[in-house]
DNA sequence: TTCTTTGCAAATCGTTTGCAGCATG
DNA sequence: CATGCTGCAAACGATTTGCAAAGAA
């Protein structure tokens, strides 16, 4: 994703306004690494915006999806991620909390190895998730108890367990 | 995903009954390659079964993911998919009707190089995505007229475009 | 018969949309 | 001042759940 001083200018240039809102999703996004939800955004942009409303996030979200400039995921948790860096990478999802981080440099495929086609597909993007357990999760899951998981719609998985 | 026969035993071991339903849906999934939804699997089977619910489908393939035997996953298109082959591999999806099919041998990394730790994870699986337009949507594409795409819940889309 | 499973109808809940008022350029 | 944006409230829709009737064992 560009910084928000390009963003503005972008959004100019195309006769748009750079509200403050906007702008404060945009810097949120900007050094992000947490791979966030829209609820997850909005918890974090309300303690400063207390007016910002979650209707007005999941707008930009989205407008920032169909500009390219951000790339939006699900992973089976009932939510919708996002992840400001676009370029092709390995992803850590925790099967129990659903924390998602960013795999160790190394870790997965690189870049370079993205095919233009296959089978017949044009390829436009690869994404590669690796689903266990965090640490964190690990460690609750030794004592025994339920620990604190993060949000889970429902019963949802993504189809795997044990340890 | 074990056979129908293997099932239907451990089904009875634990308690439980081989009803019509759960068989015909074993049995429909069994040499599934088309990564089928729910919805999917309810519409091909009504026509042997037309009593048959969907409530009854989404309980079967739940139990199946609770055991194991089948891999649920989201694209992003705004419904679930499953799919029988538990081990890693990678797909293609067409961002454009999200059709999802198995990639051709040899693409990906091979099933030997999941680690067992990373980062502190304890890793369970891991999946590949390949994101591009199919051949189909290619063509629909070039003609410039809108085809006819698949399923999209409002205006979701896993997150690239252009071609 | 007993205990599981089915399937209808209703509830859930993250996300999207309609629209009236507001604020940016 | 005109148009684009915000945000409330309502709509949406895939999936889940409560529960009474049905059917395996």
């Amino acid at each position: 994703m560009r910084d928000s001083e390009q963003l503005m200018a972008r959004v100019r240039a195309q006769g748009g306004k750079a509200t403050p809102q906007r702008v404060a999703v945009w810097r949120a996004l900007e050094h992000d690494q947490t791979h966030p939800t829209a609820e997850d955004l909005y918890a974090r942009l309300k303690v400063t915006m207390p007016t910002l409303s979650l209707t007005t996030v999941y707008h930009v979200l989205n407008e920032l999806v169909e500009w390219g400039e951000l790339r939006r995921f699900d992973i089976g948790d009932g939510h919708i991620h996002f992840d400001p860096d676009t370029a092709p990478h390995a992803e850590l999802i925790c099967l129990r909390c659903h924390r998602v981080m960013d795999a160790p440099a190394g870790v997965g495929m690189p870049a370079e190895t993205l095919p233009n086609e296959l089978a017949g597909y044009r390829i436009i993007t690869r994404t590669e998730q690796y689903f266990g357990y965090c640490p964190d999760c690990r460690q609750a899951m030794r004592i025994g108890s339920q620990g604190r998981p993060r949000s889970a719609l429902h019963g949802r998985s993504t189809g795997d367990a044990g340890d």
